[in-house]
DNA sequence: AGGGTTTTGATTATCATTATCGATTGATAA
DNA sequence: TTATCAATCGATAATGATAATCAAAACCCT
């Protein structure tokens, strides 16, 4: 199903309302390229939206992680980021210290030995983070 | 070399003073169980000594960071917790999102290929995160 | 012991996130 | 279409963890 439809039928279900806000906001982050702050889609939606107010981007988006659009990231910067979910595959992130370059990754046996350790320790998992901090190819020949 | 020295040399060499306060932050950072707030070690000081600030414990933890006798972990409750770093050895964590449980967790395995993937990416890391959040086997048979 | 520097501890500032609230809008039924 | 009313918007204030400030106190070296 599409995103739009599935949000839609979110709303619906939880009796909340579709709004253009709403609908501009969900397109925009679509659109936009990954892992971006609320600032940058506040930022974004300011030049279609000039009147769109901080605090709806930032419980929008609330509401796409709520209904599974979404995907909260936080890199050590202080400022959570947002991704867009994409179905049926898994990633994780590689970022550069110095030029915050964010590089993903996919490695099905590091999920499979994860998945190994959680069984070993009769541990449910709900989700998880693995993230490799360091320089990028760029960074480190300089 | 004892943790103490380490400090002790640390703070020599950068120009820094030892003081009493500084060799009891470390002692009661030592002592205390792993994965401890700043709150945490704050109210366990003041037992001791009724006098110290916050701030200064919150600057010495950062001090034992740089110096590599702690490490600083994020475990999402919006509070930075601190554990001593244990030589020749490295685990990453389980967390129970009901109950806070955290368990550590040593597999070279995963170590091992995220190195792999560092390397095909030509990334140098600097450090890493791998926590995997969800239910202890006590919260999920309730 | 004295003097220059660092540190302490109380307080304030910062800043991302979250809550508040009056005005406005969307969904539903008449 | 219009009335109704709860949900939402956007501006602003509150919150809370972390970091900065600064005068008084402590430390270290001579
Ligand atoms: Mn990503
Ligand atoms: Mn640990
Ligand atoms: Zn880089
Ligand atoms: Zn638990």
């Amino acid at each position: 199903m599409e995103q739009a439809q599935v949000f839609s039928d979110f709303l619906t279900h939880k009796g909340l309302k579709s709004t253009i806000q709403r609908k501009l906001i969900l397109e925009t982050f679509l659109a936009s390229r990954s892992h971006c702050s609320i600032e940058d889609l506040y930022l974004k939606l300011r030049k279609k939206h000039s009147k769109i107010g901080y605090a709806t981007v930032h419980r929008t988006l609330k509401l796409l992680v709520e209904c599974g659009i979404a995907i909260e990231q936080h890199f050590g910067d202080g400022h959570a980021r947002y991704e867009p979910v994409r179905e049926n595959s898994h990633h994780d992130h590689l970022v550069c210290r110095e030029c915050g370059e964010i590089i993903e990754f996919e490695e099905p046996r590091i999920e499979q030995l994860q998945n190994q350790v959680a069984m070993a320790h009769n541990f449910t998992i709900i989700s998880h983070r693995h993230e490799l901090y360091g320089l990028c190819s760029g960074c480190a020949q300089k």
